[in-house]
DNA sequence: TTTCTTGTTATACGACAGTATAACTGTAAG
DNA sequence: CTTACAGTTATACTGTCGTATAACAAGAAA
C-alpha cells in the first residue's frame, strides 16, 4: 500500500481520537501528515471517503493482532482460546486510544451503509474465529457442539470480550487494568462451563502475575 | 425541570443520532426543537454545554431504567439479579439509537473532562448497583463473599451485560436479539458458577418464549 | 401606569469548512 | 529533446458554523 496514503490514513485516525469525528478537517489531517489539503481529493476523492477509509484501516489492525494471537502457541483448543482472549484485554489491543476511536466509528453504524459495511463483516469474522475456536474445545471435552450451541457461547464470549476490552480501555481508574486477563478467562470458563483453571493455566505467565 | 429546555435535549440526541456529534449544530438542534438558534444560548451558554448536557440527560434515563427493574419484584437476590440483567439486554434500554448515541459520547470521554466527569460516575453507579446485587446472593448459597471476589464478579457481569447490548443495539442482524436473555442469564450464570437456571427461572415468562 | 425581568426572535459578523481549479514539480516514455 | 502524466501545492469560492447583539412580547412588581 501507499506510503502516503497510509500517513494520511493515520494522520486521520490522530485527528479524531483527539477531537471527534468533526476534527478530522482536511486541512488539520493534511498538516498532520505534512502535506496540503488537496492531496485528500487525489488519493480518496472527499473527506468523507477517506475517513470511512480510515475506519476499516482501524479495524483491519484489531482482527489482525487477535486473530494472530490464536495462531500462535500449541494446538491444544484451550491454549489456542485463552490466548485469543488474552489478547483483547492486553495491549496493544487494549488502548484508550483503539477504544475510543473504534466508539467514534460506531456512532455512525446505524446510520451510514460505509459504515455499517466494515462493522457487519469484521463481526462477522469475530464471531467465525470465536467458533472455529470454540468447537474443537468442546469436540475434545465430549460435550455437544453443534452449531446453534457454538453460536450462543461465541455470542456470550463476544460480548465479555468486547464489554472488557470497552471497560479497560475507557481507564476510569476504578481498578488495576492487569486484572482484566485472569476475570476474562475465569469469565470464560464459567461461560463455557468448564473446570477451574482449564483456560488460565495455558496463558502466558507474564501476563497473569498476581 | 423547564419543558422548553428538555425539549431541547432531545432534539440534540435526535441530531446526534441521525447525523453524529458534529450534525448536531445549534441551527439544527434549534428548528427541530421548534425554537430560533439564540435560545440554544439563553438556556445552556453555549452548545458545547448543551451537547454534554445531553450526554447526562442519555445517561440518566438508561441507569434509571435499569435501577429500577432491580428494584421490581421479590427480595429473592435470584430474582432481582435476573429482572436487571433482563432489563438491560430488552428495550427499552436495547434501542439502536441508544447504542448509537452512546457510542458517540464515548469517544469523547478520553480527551474531555465534561464527557469523562458523566461517564466515571455513572460507571461507578452501575457497579455499585451490581455489588449489591451479587453480595447477598453469595451470601445466602454460604459462599466466600469479600469485596475483592464481588467485584471481580461485578466487573465481569458488566462486561457481559454491555457487550451484549451493545451487540443487541448494533443489530447486524446475524441473530435474533430475542435470544439476549436467554444467553445473558446463562452466561450469568455461568460466571457466578451457579446452578443452571438459578437465575432464568426468576425471569419473566413472557422474555423467554421459546 | 410604568418599570424590570424573562423568554424569544432577527440579524450580522468573523472563522473555517469542503472542494474545484490552475499551476508547478519531477520522472519515465517516445 | 520533448511530451505526458502522477504527485503536489497554492488559491479562490461558496456555504455554514457558533455566537454576539439589538429588538420585541408579555407578565410581575412597583
Amino acid at each position: 500500500m501507499d506510503a502516503r496514503r497510509r500517513s494520511l490514513l493515520e494522520a486521520t485516525l490522530d485527528c479524531v481520537a483527539e477531537h471527534g469525528m468533526s476534527g478530522a478537517t482536511a486541512r488539520r489531517v493534511a498538516e498532520r501528515a505534512g502535506v496540503t489539503a488537496g492531496l485528500i481529493r487525489h488519493y480518496f476523492g472527499s473527506k468523507e471517503a477517506m475517513v470511512s477509509a480510515a475506519y476499516g484501516y482501524l479495524i483491519g489492525q484489531l482482527t489482525n493482532e487477535a486473530g494472530e494471537s490464536a495462531e500462535k502457541g500449541s494446538e491444544a483448543p484451550e491454549q489456542r482460546l485463552a490466548r485469543f482472549i488474552v489478547a483483547n484485554v492486553t495491549a496493544p489491543n487494549l488502548s484508550p486510544r483503539k477504544v475510543a476511536l473504534w466508539a467514534t466509528f460506531i456512532g455512525r453504524v446505524r446510520t451510514e451503509p460505509a459504515y455499517a459495511d466494515i462493522h457487519r463483516e469484521s463481526y462477522r469474522e469475530f464471531m467465525a474465529l470465536l467458533e472455529t475456536l470454540i468447537h474443537p474445545l468442546l469436540m475434545g471435552l465430549k460435550r455437544p457442539a453443534d452449531p446453534t450451541t457454538c453460536q450462543h457461547y461465541a455470542i456470550a464470549l463476544n460480548a465479555v470480550i468486547d464489554g472488557l476490552w470497552l471497560e479497560g480501555g475507557l481507564g476510569h481508574g476504578l481498578y488495576d487494568t492487569a486484572l482484566l486477563p485472569k476475570i476474562a478467562l475465569s469469565a470464560a470458563e464459567g461461560i463455557l462451563a468448564l473446570p477451574s483453571n482449564t483456560l488460565m493455566q495455558h496463558a502466558a505467565a507474564d501476563s497473569l502475575s498476581s
